[in-house]
DNA sequence: AGCGATTTAATCGTGCACGATTTAATGTGA
DNA sequence: TCACATTAAATCGTGCACGATTAAATCGCT
């Protein structure tokens, strides 16, 4: 055991909110999600589909903060259960190009009641989320700024 | 195309802003973490036997929000790495112990300069740390206790 | 034209997180 | 006492995220 003097406990660590509350919104989506087949990362790429598709998959990666490490197989999965399609573009052979299928679109209106039972889960009303929202993005850039930096 | 009319952006998710933040912090930790050879996770539970040892896997679990399924891994190669052990308890054989080694003492004099490095990353001040910090406290309590009522 | 640099996606291996289930030890009430 | 519930940890399968690398197409420059 450790005389605890001046440590810091990780309670404290901003690291440690994020990570927690993180986690805690992952399964907050869980349940919802499942009725759609859709785990959360998959329903985000559908989020960003859902506002105009034929897109990159570098293009989805800078909308979501991801790289094709994560994407390629996530969209694999999204394909094989019919929400997308992707097809290699004809005038350059590198871009794969994601399109949403008919029932990808349709998955759309079924998913419309998430945002709101979301933000009833977090108990705050929406001024005080697009606050904090706001300063977790301000934190994210700094963070990926400091990456490209150091 | 959709036409936008008032389609929610993937932007304006505070899910997005944890999710997109946790995981910017977590590259931040990555290289700082190389030379102590310990993951993101590895290193939040040594944080927290640094406070205080001799703990179960379930009170970890407790300071963590995690569980067994992910913890009994990472317990495991941490003690494969020589930096805790792992022992049953003899009143009460369903219960495992978890002590620091000498080596896994030894490791928090390394790990001293990381939250500093972190926290100059953030581009934050202390105290603008501790409010963000306690909002997301919040907000992860409150996720928590949606999930125990619905 | 041709060759090295760049770009795009895919691949590979590791380690979380998670829900669900299992195993084994302990507790509890008739 | 002995069945049944509860508890603690482990196990299982799935799907991210990540760094690192590879493969292939295109670009740019001479």
């Amino acid at each position: 055991m450790n005389s605890h003097k001046y440590e810091l406990q990780v309670e404290d660590f901003l690291c440690f909110g994020l990570y927690s509350t993180s986690n805690a919104m992952n399964k907050i989506y869980i349940p919802l999600l499942k009725g759609l087949n859709l785990t959360y990362a998959q329903y985000l790429v559908m989020t960003v589909l859902w506002q105009g598709d034929a897109l990159l998959v570098k293009e989805i990666g800078q909308r979501l903060h991801l790289e094709s490490n994560t994407l390629t197989p996530l969209l694999k999965r999204l394909e094989a259960a019919g929400l997308i399609e992707r097809r290699r573009s004809e005038e350059d052979e590198r871009k794969v190009l994601i399109w949403l299928t008919e029932a990808g679109r349709e998955l759309q209106e079924q998913a419309r009641c998430v945002p709101e039972e979301v933000m009833k889960a977090t108990g705050l009303e929406e001024r005080d989320i697009m606050e904090l929202n706001s300063k977790l993005q301000t934190l994210r850039q700094a963070l990926d700024r400091s990456r490209q930096e150091g």
